[in-house]
DNA sequence: GATGAATGAGGATTCATTCAT
DNA sequence: TATGAATGAATCCTCATTCAT
């Protein structure tokens, strides 16, 4: 079951070239023909060797993103206490993958779009299981005060959909401050979550000391 | 020039097709033969005949589709005055799409997604070019003081992604509830927008009599 | 049996239009819709109406070409006495075809080329035609002395293809002088046909020194 | 780069198989079906695994015929001297293939003609760049006294036209007699160059009276 | 293990022709 | 007489996958 080294040493070869191929060309464009001569192979039936099909190699190339994406982004958040801390290094983090891995976030952004909605989506169901325990991080500080009582569904929604919009724009644009943007990001959502009664009495904001 | 009665009716016809295909099967899939098959066409080159190509039927497909979105939308905007209560009117009109004109939306989505995005994006463009009037009228309204001094164009791109991924979700989830996302996301962005000044003085809120 | 006047003028109408779409996009390119855009027809169903076929329009558009180039060729020739005259004739005004007629001269050329040989040739055929007849005329001459001992079948085929591409080169080339290459072409050809005794006298083999 | 034995042997055959296609049903109909069928080999797209797209077969049949044609041709024109000896070597042995390669030069007479003009002519470049050569030796020959003084490029252009048509005849009609067709319009040709000054001497032009 | 050859379905598009008005 | 809508075969080409070696 195990696989060998050199099993494995071309299975990492090939996604690797996938991921170039796809951030390159595009998901469409992306056919094991142009995979196969940017991994220098001769023929693509080593990659359907070595991967099941089309899916599998994709599959691959989501798993590979998703762990370079946690390595970064986790240990950021975990760093920070809180919710609003979080939030803010949830979106921050994510935001910067474009600066730290612009290859494998731009060949997440063309599979997200070009896979299909029916896709087996078993990216889009990781995403969403994300959501979920997101969204119940949400209830959960709302029910301690620490957000207003917005809807969490929704938030957490428009939280993924502005930063994968954010992220398409400073992909695309090497003029953006990738930095800057991610912090404006996470400040508009930290505006957009503080309770609104922040106003109406005095006392200080998470973070602040008393 | 003009187009005959058949002719368009044809046209309008296969367009349908094309929506619903797309919004079906996804745009990857919608090739011709699919369109005309749905479409209950005998053969592929009839849509070849009516249409240049498959860029034409897109092109045909999405002007369709920005027709539909700007009726609806356009009225409900310009009938609010201000800056928050318009972004309000634009965010809350474009999710309620989703349930005036669920395969349209559906298909723009797709076609949105599946383009690749070499495609000069004929679409694209016009979404930059609203975008780029909405950065300008964010900056205004920060000028004069109606929203607070973030970076307009990362609010304008946390919109558009919001409001798609929120799209996106309420298209999925027939148990959304699509008035009540609308308004929960222009409330989020309406929070996000508004000066942080308000609460620093004897003041009443946005939209208060004096 | 005999065309109604309208339905003559259809005729000419379309040969004229495929006259010039063959000269300008050449025979391969040919098609029912680019004659009929350029007729000024809106379908390509009139002209499957006036002719039988591809085959029957191709027909009428060489039995055109051959009447302009008899009516410009057969009185210059006519006018000369002897076959050496008439030759020259033959060749010249030939060969100037390409400066009085250019677009029929371009689409015959093209038909000629393009037709595939197997095509019912009925050009071919008479144009065989007429090579036989001049293969008659040239023994003639040869048997009262005025041409040399030469095999009169390739003469007449050498004659043939030297025009045709002469013809070619003038009709791409415009700076060339169809008048000059004209007489050239002439030229050779009669230094061709000649009786060799005209020199008769002591005289070396080609290569050999003096 | 190298190529595999039997992607060559494959190739090889997929060329032997287009040559005689061409040359059996014309220029137009040699469709990659046809040509497939004929190779034996199951479908279309056998073809274009081995080559990159129509042009790149039909740059290989060309190639293919020319060097054919130039190793029959080049040694039997290398073995004479002067320009009458090799001129007539050139006119003869070009005839001449119509007997020893007869597939291969129906199958070029086919590509030139039905190419259409506007193809980069790939082969009409390189059928151009002889006669620009052989334009100049004409030359040359011409002012070493050898040639006449006759329009250079007419000669060249006609002598290339005269071949063609000696070819095409010869080998539709198997009754030809390919050798001497050969001789006799080396000797055509062979007349129409010489100085006239051959018979330097007083008498009458043609056409004059005596 | 590894490879390159082979497959056949499916892609868009163009074409000449037919047919009901 | 005229038209334009419809057809379906044929075009080249790309694709993921299989298979024998």
């Amino acid at each position: 079951m195990g696989r060998t080294f050199t099993e494995s040493a071309r299975r990492r070869q090939i996604v690797e070239a996938a991921i170039e191929v796809i951030a390159d060309a595009g998901y469409a464009k992306a056919s094991f023909a142009r995979i196969a001569k940017h991994a220098g192979l001769s023929s693509t039936g080593m990659i359907s060797y070595y991967f099941k099909g089309k899916d599998d190699l994709l599959r691959e190339v989501i798993a590979e993103v998703m762990r370079v994406s946690e390595a970064y982004m986790l240990p950021r958040i975990e760093a920070e206490t809180g919710p609003r801390a979080r939030l803010r290094a949830y979106i921050e983090s994510n935001v910067e993958l474009a600066a730290a891995h612009p290859r494998e976030l731009a060949a997440l952004v063309e599979i997200l779009n070009g896979q299909g909605d029916d896709a087996e989506g078993q990216f889009a169901a990781a995403r969403q299981a994300v959501m979920d325990f997101q969204e119940h991080l949400v209830r959960t500080a709302q029910a301690d005060g620490e957000y207003g009582p917005f809807d969490a569904r929704v938030l957490v929604t428009a939280v993924r959909g502005a930063i994968d919009a954010v992220l398409v724009r400073v992909l695309r644009d090497p003029q953006m401050d990738v930095a800057a943007s991610a912090r404006e990001l996470a400040d508009l959502f930290d505006r957009a979550v503080r309770p609104s009664e922040v106003c109406m009495q005095p006392h200080r904001l998470p973070g602040e000391d008393a």
